[in-house]
DNA sequence: ATTGCAAATGATAATCTTTCTCATTATCAC
DNA sequence: GTGATAATGAGAAAGATTATCATTTGCAAT
């Protein structure tokens, strides 16, 4: 029986590295991670994962998404389509925000540093420490033909 | 039998400008949120309405909420504790973030009108109008004592 | 390479929040 | 007051996520 080995990932290092181990099914679901480079919910991942190999199930999706954040690897994020949506919590990548085209639902990132630091200064006015910020904003695009599309 | 009347109240008035049928329960519900200034879930409503008035159902406090948030009356709201919130879209109470304690989950409102405008521009200059800004802060209290509390 | 054990997985049940169904009841314009 | 119409209550159903448990797997020590 040949067994359908995923490439290594750096997702997959960063599981090695948190002390994880690193089932065939961990190392797909990183490898289908690092691949990614949108929002994906994890009926979606599933979907990913199971094209690399078929012996996975929902289960273990769940539990890994979950793993990975607890680990900081993954980030969760909340769009408010009801289901929660990952993005790898990448240090390069860098913290940054969402718009959310409210005809497409497509989703852009965006950084703002005067952002960063009002929220910062906000917060530590009111005598806190900003532990995290969650903030995505819908808008709908000027130019855009409404009512006969 | 008597019918236990709940008092009218603002919400109430809004419900009848709207053209909504003014149930007894859609009075008891809207003198309810009319009395709360913090953000309950549908559970917690449902609590405080059964107070005021015994026959009610929470399927109808599910149904009001959804009818008074889809007619601008309520605000919902999502603090990221897996149910949903709500408040009063007041007028003069005026546009608010939220800041949670971290280790209380105590919500603390706040306005700034640099943030407001700021977040105007940035979407803006991408090309979007704003219509929606969903944010909220997590914040944990600078001189707390941890670790041993 | 084999063994052994703790941990992970798959399948599915359970949970939790919210919506739907439908028979009954209440509102409101006349 | 009557009647058409909409709202309600009770519970079923839906949708997302977590828990259960028997089976399999990773991996550290032999
Ligand atoms: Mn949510
Ligand atoms: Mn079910
Ligand atoms: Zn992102
Ligand atoms: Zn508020």
């Amino acid at each position: 029986m040949k067994e359908p080995n995923s490439p290594d990932s750096p997702l997959a290092d960063l599981c090695r590295q948190r002390g994880l181990k690193l089932t065939g099914q961990r190392r797909t679901i990183a490898f289908v991670l690092s691949d990614s480079d949108d929002h994906p919910d994890v009926e979606e991942l599933y979907r990913r994962a199971v094209e690399v190999d078929p012996r996975i199930s929902i289960a273990t999706v769940y539990r890994t998404v979950r793993l990975f954040e607890e680990n900081g690897i993954l980030q969760r994020r909340d769009f408010g389509g009801g289901r929660a949506r990952y993005e790898v919590a990448d240090g390069d990548h860098g913290d940054h925000y969402h718009l959310i085209d409210a005809d497409t639902g497509k989703v852009i990132e965006f950084e703002n540093t005067e952002l960063d630091s009002l929220l910062e200064g906000i917060v530590r006015q009111m005598g806190y420490d900003l532990v995290t910020t969650r903030l995505s904003v819908v808008g709908r695009t000027k130019a855009k033909t409404r009512s006969r599309g």
